[in-house]
DNA sequence: CAAGTAAACTTGTATATACAAGATAAAGAC
DNA sequence: GTCTTTATCTTGTATATACAAGTTTACTTG
């Protein structure tokens, strides 16, 4: 399934560090030892443990080795892209989707400006309202560049778009821009929410791209304040 | 200074992106090419790419070559761990802190229970307000180990805790996790902050870590809503 | 001309080697 | 014993080579 080799260690020894095998705070075996118990170079094993580094799992020290983090109270990844769906499985809630509008039209002028194009294309608008314990929690409002995504219908916007665009369409989904705020609501968030009382809604605008770096999707989520939470794990890096 | 030629190559190529010579949506050179004018291997150039690829400078395909991206529009950095300093000081802004509480006492136990120790250690317990224009939006809650930080004084608190921890002790601050959450307004925010009006406040929680995978501060930074924003680049990886 | 094929690019993966730099443990000097 | 030095671990950097895999270009073939 997953080809490369690094990639089949990086699997491995995440899944024993996410197992308790290897246990927070104890050392790696050292990358010679990996090396050899994997049957593989030091380079390899190196871009294999540059990976679990990237992803939280273990720190490395020059001159001592890697040490095993305690990943159980990070792991909330609603850090980098995971779509509604994917959290909604994870948290094992019973969560529904409404799909309010779903249309396909010209672009707006503004919208034109945030895909950056020169022409007007046809885009697809999705409403919907994402309802977790009977509340309507969430306001997701998709616009999505139908040059990409042809057939999209209302069955496939209440299960999953991502899915459908990565597994139908065969379209890889590679970064994505991301800017959170806080703002008041808007007279659809009341119509279609549940407020609750809340005056401020939690913005997720989103700027998503492919594979070759066209900007395909523009989203906004929209999230009652009280449910909203966002983690996220970030290393220093060079700047 | 930068002593690893990767890095030097790294910023080289990501000062040409910032500075316009390299244009967004073209083609930088092969990497065979650059391995020549940078005097370099091709595994050298490849973790320069590497790292701006991550940081959302450029993007790779197989068979086709790199493409930069438009960092134009993305570089509000908030993301990955800037402080406040940095940030005020990139936007132009004239801020002040006021240093409310400066005091050290032994860690509360859950306080010993954030920083996962068996003994409670002695802790620094500082409070700050972040003014922006004259409006108190930010209000800061460090807890930091004293064992690591001895001599804390009123004038570092109110300059950077962080300039003084790099540069003056020598520490390197390695990763954070954060979750960022929007709460109700407390007493203490209500008596410290300009709230405008705004009930709800954007409440920023940070672990962060220092090089040996040691936890040694927790942050809660308290933002007025309508004075905040959050930017992250996401990256698409092997989950 | 059109279609298909082959060659020549590009990036991706895997390996081997060499040395640098940091940390630790063992051996030696006093 | 205590301190210093040395050796030997560890990870970090840099290079060279080989081939795989995806893209583009040029060419051949019908």
């Amino acid at each position: 399934m997953t080809k490369n080799k690094f990639q089949m260690i990086y699997d491995d020894l995440s899944r024993q560090i996410q197992d308790g095998i290897l246990k927070a705070s104890e050392l790696l075996p050292s990358e010679n030892e990996l090396a050899e118990t994997y049957n593989a170079s030091r380079e390899t094993i190196r871009k294999a443990l540059k990976l679990l580094s990237e992803h939280g799992y273990i720190q490395k020290m020059q001159g001592k080795g890697s040490v095993v983090l305690d990943i159980t109270k990070i792991n909330f990844p609603i850090s980098g892209l995971v779509s509604f769906r994917e959290l909604a499985d994870k948290m094992g809630k019973r969560a529904t989707t409404d799909v309010v509008t779903l249309e396909e039209r010209l672009m707006s002028e503004d919208l034109q400006e945030y895909f950056q194009l020169k022409e007007a294309d046809s885009i697809w608008n999705v409403t919907r309202v994402r309802e977790i314990d009977h509340e309507k929690i969430i306001l997701d409002k998709d616009f999505l560049r139908s040059s990409f995504v042809p057939g999209l219908t209302k069955e496939i916007c209440e299960k999953s778009i991502y899915a459908y665009i990565e597994k139908e369409l065969g379209l890889t989904i590679s970064f994505a821009k991301k800017e959170i705020t806080v703002e008041k609501p808007t007279e659809e968030d009341r119509e279609l929410l549940d407020l609750n009382g809340y005056d401020m809604i939690v913005v997720v605008k989103s700027h998503v791209y492919l594979d070759d770096a066209t900007m395909f999707q523009y989203t906004e989520s929209r999230h009652r304040p009280d449910k909203f939470r966002f983690v996220d794990f970030a290393r220093r890096t060079t700047r």
